[in-house]
DNA sequence: CAAATATAGGAATATTTATACAAACAATAT
DNA sequence: ATATTGTTTGTATAAATATTCCTATATTTG
């Protein structure tokens, strides 16, 4: 249903533009806007959009949106790395290579990233990654571009 | 109140490596490990941290540190088993082995750990170990140690 | 030291949020 | 068209969480 997908958008702009502290003041300032629904709706909407009230440095709660890391409002950008390419999902990276390539790029890859990569499993052309806890995707991003650049 | 400060890092620890899905499960495993507190004063703990409870991919929640957070916990350790090792990113686990063993020793996993894992897949001498919901870090370093050892 | 002030935390409760259930409707298959 | 299945939502309520009010214990200050 169009209005759904409408008050979700709304949702999400009123929740980064003011600061909300309960799903009562949002739900007023939906039905402001013409949108008609109930408490019990919105806190589904909120569940869906993974918007949750997080404590600022007073004593308040406000609404927000999941920080960039975990957001999937963006595309994630796929890297290109000589012939390879690296995107990540949650925590875990996937570098695609050229057919039959995967278990040697692998083997590079442990051998020389060991302090930030846990471990990675080669198939033909696809290599799982899996970053050790601490490590962002940029840093991990950089590691892997200069580890699979050098090949 | 040292008690205090104890608590609040035991508090991030727990919330770090097990799914914890509200204030009473916390407070239990925070009553098993010794510390007495009611909802109230856990409440407070989790506002002084900025601890909240996040939607997952599934329908449910988990209680979450902030993401700043997550590169000041601690490093987490690689456990030694006979010859091979373990360690744990995220919820998933990786176990490297000797050249070549790895598919053999996942076969074993999957045949006596089945209550706890979920899968495991295996590359050379990588194993990555799926474990089911519901199970922390400690009890599957436990299975996996004693499936392991029997090798 | 004693008074004044601040901090911690429990019990009870208010407030807030999530969900079970049922109804209405749409989409799809038979 | 009719049955089947899935989705969305409201109502009512359960469940979860925050806070008020109060006491006890620390900490600071004169």
């Amino acid at each position: 249903m169009r209005n759904k997908i409408d008050r979700l958008h709304v949702i999400k702009e009123i929740v980064t533009q003011q600061a909300i502290g309960n799903q009562d003041e949002l739900l007023h300032l939906l039905k402001e806007q013409g949108f008609s629904l109930t408490q019990a709706t919105l806190s589904r909407d909120l569940k869906r959009l993974k918007i949750t009230k997080i404590p600022n440095d007073m004593g308040e709660y406000r609404y927000t949106l999941p920080s960039s890391f975990y957001t999937q409002s963006k595309r994630n950008e796929t890297k290109t790395i000589g012939s390879n390419s690296l995107e990540f999902s949650g925590q875990l990276a996937v570098v695609k290579t050229r057919s039959g390539y995967a278990g040697g790029i692998a083997a590079e890859i442990d051998e020389h990233a060991s302090n930030a990569i846990l471990g990675t499993i080669a198939g033909d052309d696809t290599i799982l990654v899996i970053p050790r806890e601490g490590f962002n995707r940029d840093e991990i991003t950089y590691i892997l571009s200069s580890v699979i650049e050098k090949l």
